[in-house]
DNA sequence: TAACTTACTGTAAACGTTTACAGTAGGAAG
DNA sequence: CTTCCTACTGTAAACGTTTACAGTAAGTTA
């Protein structure tokens, strides 16, 4: 059996099987009225001659793609998974399809990546970066489609911009100063990253808030994975000096669970846990992960919404937005 | 600060400046040689109006949308960001494209699917499913790109297949019951999917082997996630009577451990738990979970490189290949 | 009746590429 | 000198849509 490898039919021959003009089918596919007359013969004919409207011309003619690109820095992140598994919640209820963009942690692959947007093959962008940079910022200006930016990388004002507002941290240590006391250990990505950064100076200026110097009580993972937060830990003095640790995401904290598993230190009895972003893995860990939620999978639900409604209607005004954080206590703290 | 509204510069404009012909611009961005001189005069004038290719134009002149559509069944589950991250690591160094599909958990979605890829947005299809019917393989018959199958959805001949070797849950079986006896229970996802049905078959003739019914050693999960999983195992009567369990996937392994611990059941030491699918969470959790390595990365990659392969040589011989599963060991077994 | 309006329809021109084809210039071979 | 070849170039025709525009038929109003 081979396949068939006859080319497929165009608007041109449903218009003349349907014996109307091409305009007519055209009008007819976008909903437009036409006589009530001719309506079964383009459905007739568009059904049996398997006529399916071709995109490249679609897309050449209208200059829209029906595609929304989604930059993910780190696909093995399982914030990004929530992220654009909201963006599909959306996006999945219209007619856009949704491009996965290459990773882009360092600089370079963000420029790349914004650059190549000019080449029109996206309707809308939605940009999520851990990395920030005047180079970023001065591409984003060029860029001549509509975009939504995650999370807290600066670049121009005409730009709908969705944040967690910076209240995460101290939330996490309110909750454990309360409960556990001043010795708390944060543990954190890289500071060459926008997530690394706010979230120690977050740190910092809630323990300043209840007079500690926290830079002591600081240690820095090289990257926001397991294995580098083990690799952070091990090399901690005297870890059982703390009451709890923060752990500035979830991938971190269940390093942080391991590590402590290993020295069979008991959670949270002797020293508390808390993650942040609350992705699936949070309620998979044991002891269940307590962790600050982020609202990804609503976040990327929100920046899906916003640039279909510029899409839509390119006066909207830009938006934005600040998301609040929200402890989610489980067992480890 | 407005944004600059002037519209992009084409191929003839960039010909224009350069004083050649349109057809020596695309030639040269093509990598057909020209002659030397106008080289340097093409480089400058793309360079001076920043121009980019118009990917539809492109699309629609050569037929070729650069786009390889890839369909995930539930973008939750790990072992599919792991396919995912696999096929994005070869696109990567092609200028290809990765498109999302929607999530495709029941056959209407799937027929629905396969069924806009008429349109001719992408060049190639990965196809992942967790059903199977009739009506999917008919579909997939008039399918007009190549497609590559990961898993054991039964299509026509001509494409290629990437499945696991079927022995995945005998080698668990072996293991388990060399260490801890045939007091084995079988978590199984719903045999409604694909996997759900043939890791039973599995698990059955493996204990046939052994001289044992299974059927009662089975428990059927709603399905493949941490919830199902939990619900599941509460149904067991007098779990401590089994000395280890076989997990359809990792979530379901989570979900075990979960279980085990609330109930203070220690693994392995009462209990063992081995999973299915050696994703990123397997090490997560603790105690780190022993599962059979399907080498999702790898398949994805396999998959991706099948595309290409059939892409730039369209005649390349049909591929059906079987990667063997591996167990991984760590503390859960 | 004519004049106007309403509600369509068809023709043809785009959109920005790639590429078949014919043409040309320069060098090599005879 | 002519002829042939090589290596490139430019013209123009696609690819499959959408849409401005002009046209038409039927209905309404005066």
């Amino acid at each position: 059996m081979t396949r068939s490898t006859k080319t497929r039919a165009t608007m041109h021959d449903v218009a003349r099987e349907a014996n109307v003009s091409i305009a007519s089918v055209s009008r007819f596919i976008n909903g437009q009225t036409v006589r009530e007359e001719i309506e079964p013969r383009i459905t007739k004919a568009i059904s049996s001659l398997n006529f399916k409207p071709n995109s490249a011309g679609r897309a050449l003619r209208a200059s829209k793609t029906q595609q929304i690109c989604l930059s993910v820095p780190d696909i093995s992140n399982p914030v990004y998974q929530t992220i654009t598994k909201g963006v599909q919640n959306i996006l999945n209820e219209t007619d856009y399809r949704l491009m996965l963009a290459p990773r882009n942690m360092s600089v370079e692959e963000n420029l790349a990546l914004i650059d190549s947007l000019d080449s029109n093959y996206a309707d809308g962008f939605i940009f999520l970066s851990l990395v920030d940079d005047p180079r970023i910022r001065k591409a984003f200006l060029k860029l001549s489609i509509p975009a939504v930016v995650i999370g807290n990388v600066e670049v121009h004002e005409e730009v709908d911009t969705i944040k967690v507002s910076s209240g995460a941290v101290e939330l996490a240590l309110t909750f454990l100063v309360d409960k556990y006391g001043g010795d708390v250990l944060f543990l954190n990505g890289p500071t060459s990253t926008i997530p690394g950064r706010n979230r120690e100076k977050g740190f910092l200026e809630a323990m300043q808030n209840r007079g500690i110097d926290g830079t002591k009580h600081v240690v820095e993972a090289e990257s926001f994975n397991v294995d580098a937060g083990l690799a952070a830990l091990a090399k901690v003095k005297n870890i059982s000096k703390y009451r709890s640790i923060i752990c500035a995401n979830d991938l971190l904290a269940a390093a942080a669970l391991r590590f402590l598993s290993t020295l069979k230190i008991e959670v949270p009895n002797k020293i508390a846990v808390i993650g942040i972003d609350n992705t699936d893995l949070a309620s998979v860990l044991s002891p269940a992960l307590t962790s600050i939620d982020y609202k990804s999978e609503y976040r990327g639900e929100l920046a899906a919404k916003f640039i279909l409604d510029r899409l839509n209607d390119p006066t909207t005004a830009y938006r934005k937005i600040s998301i609040a954080p929200e402890l989610v206590e489980r067992e480890s703290a």
